[in-house]
DNA sequence: GCCAACGTTGGC
DNA sequence: GCCAACGTTGGC
């Protein structure tokens, strides 16, 4: 584990029709591989700074209400995401091979479901959260770094609605 | 289902 | 290297 003074926070988001928190709760281990990043910022993110250790913000995209749902933690560092040259995956991409691998993936585990989701809506009227990527209008991508200020934010907010 | 925002592709 | 066309994301 890194350091506490290096450790990161992140948010992923996940469209619960496709892998939702509750998905990752009912894996071995509450764990898995997080494939099918197909953006080069995302992916650069998870190969050059994510560190086991470093903790997540897991977030439901496309719900109703859009939501983060809880929390998880890495737990392997990038590597090769071999779902890209699977034909048979969504995600596949022609030009990556295992020589070749493109896309990275991480593996993460599930820290807690929280118990009550914080809709994006009412992550929009805390002042603390004002300068958060996922606010940003026109934010898309699907993995994206979080402050540490904002991410105990997060969980404070949690918190309170036990 | 609409559409704004954004990333990618490819002609030039 | 520009930029129009296109595809995708994701809130609403």
């Amino acid at each position: 584990m890194s350091p506490q003074s290096q450790k990161k926070y992140w948010l992923l988001k996940s469209e619960p029709s496709s892998f939702s928190i509750q998905d990752l709760a009912a894996c071995p281990k509450q764990t898995t591989f997080w494939s099918g990043v197909r953006n080069y910022q995302a992916r650069n993110f998870m190969r050059d700074e994510m560190r086991a250790g470093d903790e997540v913000l897991f977030y439901h995209s496309g719900a109703e209400p859009p939501a983060i749902v809880g929390t998880a933690a890495v737990v392997r560092e990038g590597y090769p995401d071999h779902t890209a040259w699977d034909p048979s995956d969504s995600h596949y991409d022609v030009k990556a091979s295992p020589d070749n691998p493109i896309w990275q993936m991480v593996d993460i585990k599930l820290g807690r479901i929280f118990d009550e989701p914080l809709p994006l809506d009412s992550l929009r009227s805390v002042a603390a959260l004002r300068n958060m990527e996922l606010l940003r209008r026109g934010s898309r991508l699907s993995v994206q770094p979080v402050s540490r200020s904002e991410f105990e934010t997060v969980l404070r907010l949690a918190e309170s609605k036990r």
